[in-house]
RNA sequence: GGGCCUUUAGCUCAGUUGGUUAGAGCGUUCCUCUGAUAAGGGAAAGGUCCCAGGUUCGAAUCCUGGAAGGCCCA
């Protein structure tokens, strides 16, 4: 068995076995009677290949699946892609090199829609690829599948397909196959373009418009001019903001009634000041009268850093005190003023959300250009100039500036206003502005009309005092409600995040002014007004009057669904659907009941609703697809659509910052998976508190490999090669010897199995793998290395050597059977290598068909594995007591001695005293004799005891204690007395177990001691210990020369030696051990050694060469 | 302006119900071990536990206030 192991080669060999042998297949087989286990999967936007930080989030709903199919779950496996939406138009449009809106209507929408189906069954199929790749087990659709219906649907959607689903061939046109994708005929993953999704939003829609929920609203909202859209306020927060810099312009509004006098305005938005209205000051705010040469201004006190050069302050007056002032507007001459009666209605109001941190104190009012603004208009009734198109020019109306791009209007803005003698101030300013999260270009405020689900009144109280009445008819509190009493979050202030959240949600905009995406079905009647929901294809067929025949066997989108018309049921007019296509968080959220056939078999939904798990990173979910999803399954059925959301936080580059292929951090995930294997990638993501930002990077991923993953195949290693030496199989009848070891190694064993089943139930991945890697470290660097000389012994050398052996084999292969079996979720392909060649029976082909391992309460054994523990803090500090003198491990030594803190520990050092020996290499093992080998002792009193016993009295017995005589008060307390103290007049008694007696040895040991535990080493070193530790100088270079020669372990060698003549006496006073260690079956002095390989050594003022040849005998 | 999170060694992070000696990994220096290990082990150096108050016999930990950073909402 080679140690040097290629995990990366290895990994892609077990994707070859899982595949030649069906073994997911054979994992499903084997659960489907198996208590369900529910998951709904947030799909994924399948619109590009897939990314490292998308590698976390699948590898931890692998890792629960994997962890429940084991613990004897059946599961759905079923992954998700999320297809509609602007994002997909967006990627099409770049590929196709179209700018606007109009370059998609030319081409034309049919072939449009169709390109972007296309584009997402192609990532579809990439991201299948780099799923199947992760180790991620899903039902899966071929790739190649997916390919053949992009190409086909490309050719001619209606052309005839057969595909192969579960229960036998499915035939159908191109569309409908791609539109049944992921139902239970054709298995596979969901897609949210599919008919059963779109649909089953209908059925949601018409739910709530039978409440009275939907409806159109006029709003100003964040647009995008390139892609001639709203934004939701979803959409906006978060990816929506960037630091950038604009021209912003300070400028006069002349007062009317006071000749000379000007208010100073400030804006970062000039093209809005073509739609001033108004201009607003805080009430409260203190105003000033400002006197700048021939002119007047007034500003807000604390912004006077505004004006340029001197000044002079001539009055104080409140905000309120303004109220009314008529003012000229910058732009009054343009028609569209003009036409809105503005002008004669500019004045100052009030707002008391005017604050002073940048500005004026004083804001220009644009009701047509800005959230707050409208608002503000509304409820002091100002008139609304809308200047901009759906595209961000200017509209008729506003002369010189119509048909111009709003982004290119500053400038003109500015030397217009410079004519006019009103500018005061231009300057850069930064600050965040909203972007479009898809395109990038720069929002702006636009008034339009929208389609929107109520989210009910937000009411002026807590949650608790909300009564069930109010509730009734409020989708906010319904929502709220199934949050709070059917659903746990890990971590748990997501809770609380989602509560926050959903008490503060706007109203859900729903409508998009695009081409793909969801039909909404909303049919408005133009003649009347009154607008109705489609609540199923089935209704929208029976209400249909025209254009059924052309949208027939078409999936419900644009733009054959918009042929269909219906007669109004108030005013029997023709209606068309409304234009608008829907936001695509409906897509995502309705997943969690469309995919259970929430529409179609109620049974089925029934058995596996809600998901017991979804997971997903929460930046960003709390509002988007956990909110979706909860909107949709508390409109239809009022239930929580989970019972537990796990989530993680964001992926970051190795140096902190996020991701940018700019930058140069960006790992791709094809490239990591081929560099650091995806066990490797697994055990990182899985390995990190999940709340927190996982740096990913090659420097840790290198970690992961030399720390976890070569010691895992190290010790596996290990034991093949020794087993293939000795012939030794698993199962055999020979008596074996526990040793005290092996009954410490299976006790730490089981309290693994149980942490790791407890971490994993409690949904801390991170938890489990901490207590993995202290176990590994216990079996390599304690159990292993303690025990190696075990499986060295000859063969037949006796019975109990053979019967010590024998329990050592089995000990090793047991724990590492267990062991891979709790690896197996995280690090599914190393785990089933080392089982195929380990164990692999027929009716368990693979790791990962197994039961998870069962806690053996009879093996754990709590005192053992504290003894242990001790055990190897002693031994280390004997290490670090070596260290210190200078003693390297291969010196023997006569002797240790430990102290230590308390009494019942004493008996360890005893019984331990054979592990302690051959890790220290020291002849004896003892106690420190306090009386006689301490030269001095400290008393140190516990605070923990004496602070819980004596409360606020501690301190007096603390220097009570300390002011004793330490050496008496240490005798007696080694003895076991308690001594009486008086404090404060009082006496209390002080037991031993109280306070701990620090001891340094007298000269001539050498010690360390980390409290009061205490290491010694004696250190004189007589002929016969110096001999013998020349003699494993021999023995090493030996040994050196072997592995140098690259001799396997078990071949058998002649030794040829020479050398200064202290050496010789070494070696012929320890010929017998020399001989043992190094298999040499001759050894003989020659002056000039020869062999296969020879090295010359020099130690210690000392010389040796040796020779080496292999034997022919074994 | 409000909510949530974070702040501990040069870097990345642990730190249990409050206990007087605050840990790990990486990096640096030195040592050591090797019959699985291009590995491993040990030691040294490295700390104002963000700041200020408070509670307590005792605070990295609990409370209040503040600072800085991140996220979310106005």
């Amino acid at each position: 068995m080679s140690s040097k192991v290629d995990f990366v080669r290895q990994e892609h060999e077990m994707l070859k076995f899982w595949a030649d042998n069906h073994t997911f297949a054979a994992l499903r087989e084997l659960r489907k009677d198996g208590p369900r286990w529910s998951f709904i999967d947030g799909p994924i936007t399948a619109n590009n290949p897939m990314g490292v930080h998308h590698g976390w989030g699948r590898t931890y709903k692998d890792l629960f699946h994997r962890f429940k199919s084991m613990q004897g779950h059946q599961t759905r496996y079923q992954n998700g892609f999320d297809c509609q939406g602007l994002w997909v138009e967006v990627e099409v449009e770049r590929a196709m090199g179209f700018q606007t809106k109009r370059d998609i209507e030319k081409f034309g929408l049919e072939k449009f829609v169709i390109l972007c189906k296309q584009r997402v069954l192609e990532y579809a199929a990439v991201q299948t690829q780099q799923s199947i790749r992760l180790g991620y087990w899903m039902d899966w659709d071929r790739p190649e599948q997916l390919r053949e219906l992009s190409v086909r649907l490309g050719e001619d959607p209606m052309q005839t397909v057969t595909v192969e689903g579960p229960g036998g061939s499915v035939t159908g046109s191109a569309e409908s196959i791609v539109g049944r994708l992921g139902s239970r005929e054709l298995g596979g993953s969901y897609f949210t373009l599919s008919d059963a999704n779109n649909y089953t939003i209908w059925a949601v829609l018409k739910s709530c418009y039978d409440r009275g929920w939907i409806y159109k609203g006029r709003d100003v909202m964040p647009w995008c001019g390139r892609c001639g859209t709203g934004l939701s306020q979803h959409e906006i927060v978060t990816e929506g903001y960037q630091e950038l810099t604009h021209p912003s312009l300070t400028l006069r509004f002349p007062l009317v009634d006071r000749p000379g006098e000007s208010l100073l305005v400030w804006t970062t938005t000039p093209w809005t000041l073509t739609s001033n209205v108004a201009a607003a000051v805080g009430p409260d705010l203190i105003y000033v009268r400002v006197r700048q040469g021939e002119e007047i201004f007034y500003l807000s006190k604390g912004t006077l850093g505004v004006l340029k050069g001197e000044y002079e302050v001539e009055a104080e007056l409140t905000g309120v005190e303004l109220e009314g002032w008529r003012y000229a507007g910058p732009f009054d001459e343009l028609p569209a003023q003009v036409e809105s009666k503005a002008p004669e209605m500019h004045r100052v109001i009030l707002w008391k959300d005017v604050g002073e941190d940048e500005g004026t104190g004083i804001v220009h009012i644009a009701p047509g250009a800005g959230a707050e603004d409208y608002r503000l208009g509304k409820e002091n009734d100002l008139p609304v100039i809308a200047p901009l198109n759906e595209a961000g020019i200017f509209e008729q109306g506003f002369d010189w500036l119509s048909g111009l791009p709003v982004a290119e209007s500053a400038i003109p803005i500015h030397e217009n206003l410079v004519k006019k003698e009103l500018a005061y101030r231009f300057e850069d300013y930064t600050h965040r502005y909203p972007v479009c999260w898809r395109c990038g270009t720069e929002l702006v405020f636009r008034l339009v009309d929208e389609w929107f689900i109520s989210m009910g009144e937000q009411l002026d109280k807590p949650y608790s005092e909300v009564t069930d009445e109010e509730k009734a008819d409020n989708l906010r509190y319904q929502m709220m409600e199934v949050v709070i009493d059917e659903t746990e979050w890990h971590p748990s202030f997501g809770l609380e995040r989602e509560l926050d959240w959903l008490h503060n949600m706007h109203d859900w905009m729903i409508s998009k002014k695009r081409y793909w995406g969801l039909a909404l079905p909303i049919y408005e009647c133009a003649h009347c007004g009154n607008f109705e929901v489609m609540g199923s294809r089935a209704e929208l067929q029976e209400r249909a009057i025209e254009g059924w025949s052309e949208f027939e066997g078409r999936s419900p989108h644009r733009p054959f669904i918009d042929k269909v018309k219906i007669a109004c049921s108030h005013c029997g007019e023709s209606v068309g659907r409304i234009k608008e296509v829907g936001n695509p968080w409906l897509d995502a959220g309705v997943v969690g009941m469309s995919t259970l056939s929430y529409n179609e078999d109620r049974e089925y939904w029934d058995d596996w609703f809600p998901a017991d798990l979804i997971s997903e990173s929460f930046p960003g979910q709390f509002r988007n697809w956990f909110y979706s999803l909860i909107a949709m399954s508390t409109v239809l059925a009022r239930r929580a659509p989970f019972r537990n959301v796990f989530s993680y936080a964001t992926l970051l580059a190795e140096d902190g910052r996020a991701m940018h292929k700019s930058w140069g951090n960006s790992i791709e995930f094809n490239e990591a998976a081929d560099k650091m294997g995806v066990d490797v990638m697994r055990w990182l993501y899985c390995d990190h508190q999940p709340d927190k930002d996982l740096l990913f990077g090659y420097q840790h991923a290198d970690e992961v490999r030399r720390q976890f993953l070569l010691p895992l195949w190290n010790v596996y290693s290990f034991l093949v090669t020794y087993a293939r030496i000795d012939k030794w199989q698993p199962g055999s009848n020979r008596e074996a010897a526990f040793s005290q070891l092996d009954r410490w190694i299976q006790a730490r064993l089981n309290e693994v199995i149980e942490q790791v089943t407890e971490a994993l139930e409690s949904f801390e991945p991170h938890v489990a793998t901490g207590v993995i890697k202290v176990f590994l470290d216990d079996l390599t660097n304690w159990y292993l290395r303690r025990s190696r000389r075990r499986f060295w012994a000859k063969t037949g050398a006796s019975a109990t050597s053979d019967a010590d052996k024998e329990a050592a084999y089995q000990t090793l292969y047991g724990v590492m059977v267990d062991l891979i079996k709790l690896l197996a979720p995280f690090m599914p392909f190393v785990t089933e290598s080392i089982y195929q060649n380990l164990v692999s029976t027929e009716e368990l082909a693979s790791v990962h068909h197994n039961d998870w391992p069962a806690v053996d309460r009879a093996r754990l054994d709590p005192d053992l594995t504290e003894e242990m523990a001790l055990v190897k803090r002693l031994v280390s500090l004997g290490h670090a007591a070596r260290n210190q003198a200078q003693l390297r491990l291969r010196q023997p030594l006569s002797e240790v001695a430990f102290a230590v803190a308390q009494d019942p520990e004493k008996g360890v050092v005893a019984r331990y005293a054979a592990i302690i020996r051959e890790e220290l290499n020291v002849k004896e093992v003892r106690l420190l004799d306090a009386v006689r080998e301490a030269a001095e002792y400290r008393l140190n009193p516990l605070p923990k005891q004496l602070g819980r016993k004596y409360g606020a009295r501690f301190p007096a017995v603390r220097s009570a204690v300390l002011a004793l005589d330490a050496d008496s008060a240490a005798q007696r307390l080694l003895n076991g007395d308690s001594i009486e103290l008086q404090i404060e007049g009082e006496s209390v008694e002080l037991l031993p177990s109280e306070v701990e007696v620090r001891i340094s040895p007298k000269v001539g040991f050498a010690t360390a001691a980390d409290g009061a535990y205490v290491a010694a080493l004696v250190t004189d070193i007589d002929q016969e210990l110096g001999r013998e530790g020349l003699a494993n100088e021999v023995v090493r270079r030996v040994q050196e020369l072997r592995k140098q020669a690259e001799f396997s372990v078990d071949d058998r060698i002649r030794l040829q030696y020479s050398g200064t003549r202290e050496l010789m006496e070494a070696i012929e006073a320890h010929r017998a051990h020399i001989s043992a260690e190094t298999l040499s079956l001759s050894m003989e002095y020659s002056e000039e050694p020869t062999g296969i390989a020879n090295a010359e050594y020099q130690f210690q003022d000392m010389e040796l060469r040796i020779a080496i040849s292999r034997s022919a005998t074994r």
